[in-house]
Parts: structure tokens; C-alpha cells; sequence
DNA sequence: TTGCTTCTGATAATCATTATCATTTATGCG
DNA sequence: CGCATAAATGATAATGATTATCAGAAGCAA
């Protein structure tokens, strides 16, 4: 959380822009959230401490957020983009529930290795990825 | 190109809908291209043929065509949805140039099963997946 | 202060997709 | 064949998340 302020101030410093109040509110309520959060969301919670901020700000405060390497966008198909912490965050794929939402984060190094075995073959030097397994998870299952 | 006629009609004669001249144009249009494709693009063909076609049409037919299992929706992220065939065209993945947005179609089975695994491994049961891998391909590597 | 630049909030614009609705077209029946 | 009913179409408006615009506020440097 410390180290996530120091980050982002140094962010802010190399592109010559400036702190301000509403640029750390918002960072700190979106420390605050483990969830994946949208812009709208973050907006919301922020707009209890000071109900005179914009919803631009929030999108292009969270743009900053992203571009400091404390955030990831996440997009799960539904048309919203979502938002998780990236610091101390390692890469992670999601595994959502087709029925519930309920979202899983997983990790497989194997798979990991393997995607960039695939790119290679075909030439490419993978750079990222994006994989979401969709199911059903147990719960849901047991209701059925 | 016969047969996917054929399981279009029949599956709007399952679901009760009918067979109509736009809908068939349609379904050639699509037919005939290969690459993946937006609506607006599909949109942009078929009314040369017919140039009182109205786009809210291709939007509606697009889906028929993907609910009779003929058509699957490829999401590249960059907020246009595009469609692609299904039939006789199994399941793939994309690998997608972050340059020159060339794409390839990758498959590979070991990461198919691991992906069903690690579902599992949570008590989820796989539907579907997604999974775009970004990279660089050799020619823009070469370029630089 | 005084300029100058950056930031902000309100608001309008964008743009792919969906919804609405009046009109047209197909179908089933007497 | 008419007529009633239902489905399909095309034009157009609406949607909704995100982005652009712009006038005013706030910070900074001299
Ligand atoms: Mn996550
Ligand atoms: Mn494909
Ligand atoms: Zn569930
Ligand atoms: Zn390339």
C-alpha cells in the first residue's frame, strides 16, 4: 500500500504530471478494492468521500493507474471493462462461472510455457496473452 | 457450402422462423468469406447485391447463423465483434500480431486438456474458452 | 502578483449494437 | 382467391460504456 503510493508518485514525476488530491483519492480507493471493479464502481465509492468529482477523472485516473503498472485491465465479455491490482499481483488467468459470475484466478506454468512453444512455431515472439475458462462451477452444479 | 444450406433451413424450421430472401443472402455472403469478418463489413457486401438491405438485418441474421451453430464470434478486443465459421472449422485459438494484426489460427491439444484440468482442479466443469495469444510476428520482428 | 501549464468537471460526441415500430411479406384457412 | 394473423424487414431512435472537448479552477515558476 506504501510502496503502491511510491510507485505511482514516481510515475507521476517522470511524465512531468502532477499530484492531486483527486488523482490520490482515487488511487486509494482502488487500493482498497480486492475485487475486479469497474470504472462506474470506483466511481460510486468515490464519489461518498467527494461528491463533486467527475466520472471522467475516475477513467482517466484509472488510464494512470494502468500505465504505472498498478492495475490491469480484465475483460470478461460483458461489455464493461473491469480492473485488478497488478503490484504483488502476479500473472493470472481467470476461470468464470457461466451460471453465477463467480470468477477464480488460476495459474498453470505448463500452459504458460506451452502458449509461448505455440507462438514460436508460427514465428511470433509472444508478448502477452489472454485465456478465460468459462464453466460451471460446484456450487452451481449442486443446485441443478 | 451445401450442407451449411441446408443446416441453416433446417434450423429455421426447428425454431419456427422463415426462410426469406434476405436470409439467404445473407448466409452466401458469410459463406463466402474466409477471413473473419464484422457484421458492418458483411454489411458493406451484401449491399451490393441489394442495396435495400438494412443493417439491423445483418446484425439479426449474423446471430441466426451463429445459434444454428454455423457462426462463432471472435473478440480481438479492439470493441468490434467479428464472426468466423464453425462448420468444418473446429476449434482454434488465435494468435494475433501486435504490429501488423496478422492473424494465425493455433490449436494445440495438450493445452486444451491442461485447460480442462485446471478447471477441474477447482470443481468447475469447462464449457468453453477463450484464448488470444499476442505477440510479434516474424515479418514485423525482421522489419525492426 | 502574473503569466503559463496542467487538471478537472460538465457535457457532448462516439460508435457498435439493440430496441422500436410502422410497413411489407408470407402463411393458413374459409 | 380474399382475408386474418403472424413474422420479417428497414429506417430510425435508443443504449451504454468510453472518449473528446472546452471553459474554468488550481498549481507552479519567476
Ligand atoms: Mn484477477
Ligand atoms: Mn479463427
Ligand atoms: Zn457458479
Ligand atoms: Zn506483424
Amino acid at each position: 500500500m506504501k510502496s503502491e503510493r511510491k510507485i505511482f508518485a514516481d510515475y507521476l514525476v517522470k511524465k512531468n504530471l502532477r499530484e492531486t488530491p483527486q488523482r490520490g483519492m482515487i488511487l486509494d480507493a482502488f487500493l482498497k478494492i480486492e475485487e475486479h471493479t469497474t470504472a462506474e464502481q470506483l466511481y460510486d465509492i468515490v464519489k461518498k468521500r467527494d461528491n463533486t468529482i467527475g466520472q471522467a477523472t475516475v477513467y482517466r485516473v484509472l488510464k494512470l493507474i494502468c500505465d504505472a503498472g498498478l492495475a490491469r485491465e480484465v475483460d470478461f465479455g460483458d461489455g464493461v471493462m473491469r480492473y485488478e491490482h497488478c503490484y504483488n499481483h502476479p500473472h493470472h488467468d481467470h476461470l468464470v462461472c457461466r451460471s453465477c459470475g463467480k470468477t477464480v484466478e488460476v495459474v498453470d506454468l505448463v500452459i504458460e510455457e506451452l502458449q509461448k512453444r505455440v507462438a514460436e512455431s508460427f514465428g511470433f515472439e509472444l508478448t502477452d496473452h489472454e485465456m478465460y475458462l468459462y464453466g460451471i462451477c460446484g456450487n452451481c452444479r449442486h443446485k441443478k
